[in-house]
DNA sequence: CAGTATCCAGAGTGATACTG
DNA sequence: CAGTATCACTCTGGATACTG
């Protein structure tokens, strides 16, 4: 995929004057970009993967997202609702329950976010292991 | 590695109770976590993905990806380097030359990189679609 | 060239209180 | 239950200047 524009030059710092690249993910104002940081967010990751188990409720979200408040859940399904990767469905019942559930769209991703994890969980120790050699070799 | 699934029963917002039970990706002290969020870095991610194709001198990196500043992209090769991601090679040229590349670890963290990459390159315009349709349901 | 140090504006976030 | 609104604050991150 390729982006078309040409930077913005607002952001830039005054030594550097807008050059022409080719536009890519590298490119600031590409809308992958913009995308992609949006993804790259902590909870967008943890809610995604949550819900592709199964739908959950509001404050089952909240509960099972350690450290997520309330506002920032909130901020997030909204988020992720409008980027068309969540449902949002309301039941009218007593006190009104509200659940989410993947999109197809959003299954999609949380594929592609599922690998990111794995890594993690993989390779965990030997990232702790580099951090460790690397502290020691400063202090040491 | 994995963390263990139990479900936490306390959720003090305010602690960080880091060495009690050891929980899971959604926990919040669980080193997978932390190490989720690192990942989940813009620059990281950027950075990552270019050092795949070669390695990279500081400025170059810092030409290709557009909008990091000198700082935060110093940061971000340094938390890389020391996380064993990348190697950081000094040439005593006449002014200094510094090499960035990726480790064997760090290569197969750019595989679940690009695929995060890849969707939102594939499904940007869907994305985009939502959002507007989402919108124009709230405006009109 | 490849950084480090400093300053500071503002975005992001949590706590709290309130609503349907 | 499922939010929204407000305020206070931290802490990122950009601009700038300086160093080896």
């Amino acid at each position: 995929m390729k982006c078309s524009m040409s930077q913005e030059g607002t952001l830039l710092s005054s030594g550097h004057p807008a050059e022409t690249r080719p536009p890519d993910v590298y490119s600031a104002a590409c809308p992958t970009r913009q995308l992609l940081d949006r993804v790259a967010d902590k909870w967008t990751t943890l809610v995604l993967t949550l819900l592709r188990d199964e739908p959950m409720r509001f404050n089952a979200l909240r509960r099972r997202v350690e450290g997520v408040s309330q506002k920032m859940l909130s901020q997030t399904v909204r988020q992720l609702e409008r980027d068309g990767l969540v449902t949002r469905t309301v039941t009218p019942t007593v006190p009104v329950s509200v659940s989410y559930a993947l999109t197809p769209l959003g299954g999609t991703l949380v594929d592609a976010l599922q690998a990111m994890i794995d890594w993690a969980e993989d390779n965990m120790a030997e990232v702790s292991k580099a951090q460790t050699a690397y502290d020691e070799r400063r202090l040491g």
